[in-house]
DNA sequence: AAGTTTATTGACTCGTCAATCAACAAAAAA
DNA sequence: TTTTTTGTTGATTGACGAGTCAATAAACTT
């Protein structure tokens, strides 16, 4: 019973299925069969649309980065001023939604792959670049010429906390870890007036 | 030829080779096979002295974190006072050995590691409670009751830093690291005096 | 109605790999 | 010298996995 225009939904499906089945390994050991009966369909018809798996891998960190981007413009159409907005920025980062077991692997993997595949490299820097975009567009405005060094610190804290956060024992902790970047950001503004 | 006394030297070998293998492609994708041929052995030995494909990364991790803190002990030895000392810890992340292939792809593979390995987890937890205690030690002399909050501080920002080193593309700039590190201190110190 | 495109899967190929085992060799212990 | 311990590997097992392919069927085109 062959519905036409599968493609868009069945590939939704992967990319979905990916990330779930990563968060269960904790890896990239997932095999395409795994994805395929996750996402309630056979694993040629995976391959069909995808080609290879190193592809739904990708489609996969893409579909992540777009959902961190939408959470970041969300937060950002909300916020008023500067201030606001880089409080909505650094909030952003530590939302409830990455810190899930799914998103959690989806980052660390995606860190390995991006040493040796060069697409997941360019993603991984197109986020590093959005991200660092939208702190300097805050952060000139109250820092001036020290924006770019404060962004800088800013945009290293900030996955240094991640990272701590999620391999820490014990639940993590995303409130205390903005509060960091916050503190990081008052001494750095306090330095601006001498 | 049988000589005796071979376990700890094989085992030596498998856990160097299994850090160059590691290097080499970049994750843990790695076979007991490849370990053991560039160990220059069979792979039913690998087996023989370690049991397990697991066992042999856990022991691989045990070696690299034991790297990592024979350096940071050679360079608090030579180091003078706190001030000193606090540089010598900072700069021993960001060593040239640190930025070896093989350094960088076991870190981000053990990150990964250690989501799901217990023991993995724990030889992660050692690390960052022993790079805790020597900041600590460091920072109680020159910043009192702040010194935890700024070890905690430096701490996540030397993973962030390392890790935007190592995944951005062109060689990475260990210095440029560590000044960033010395200018949140700097500007951490000079709170200080309100 | 005939032909084309899209959707879909079961079966299969070809390869790989972790782990085991039997067997052999040499040193040490008895 | 017999026995035990230690070192070592080739061959094998048993399983799994990525990717292909032929075949089936529904929808759309002409």
């Amino acid at each position: 019973m062959p519905k036409l225009g599968m493609e868009p939904i069945r590939k939704e499906a992967l990319v979905k299925a990916t990330i779930v089945e990563i968060g269960r390994v904790g890896s990239l050991d997932v095999t395409v069969s795994q994805i395929a009966k996750r996402a309630g369909m056979s694993s040629a018809l995976a391959h069909h649309y995808f080609g290879s798996k190193e592809e739904i891998f990708l489609a996969a960190m893409r579909h992540i980065l777009t959902l961190y981007g939408a959470e970041v413009r969300g937060a950002l159409a909300a916020a008023d001023g500067p201030d606001a907005r880089l409080n909505a920025v650094l909030r952003a980062s530590f939302s409830p939604g990455n810190f899930r077991r799914e998103a959690v692997s989806a980052w660390l993997t995606f860190w390995v792959l991006a040493q040796t595949v060069p697409e997941a490299r360019r993603l991984l820097a197109v986020y590093q670049r959005r991200l660092r975009s939208n702190l300097l567009s805050c952060l000139r405005p109250m820092a001036g010429a020290r924006a770019e060094a404060i962004a800088d610190g800013l945009g290293a804290l900030i996955d240094g906390l991640y990272l701590r956060e999620v391999l820490k024992s014990g639940p993590p902790d995303g409130p205390s870890a903005v509060a960091m970047l916050l503190e990081y950001l008052r001494i750095q503004m306090k330095e601006q007036t001498r």
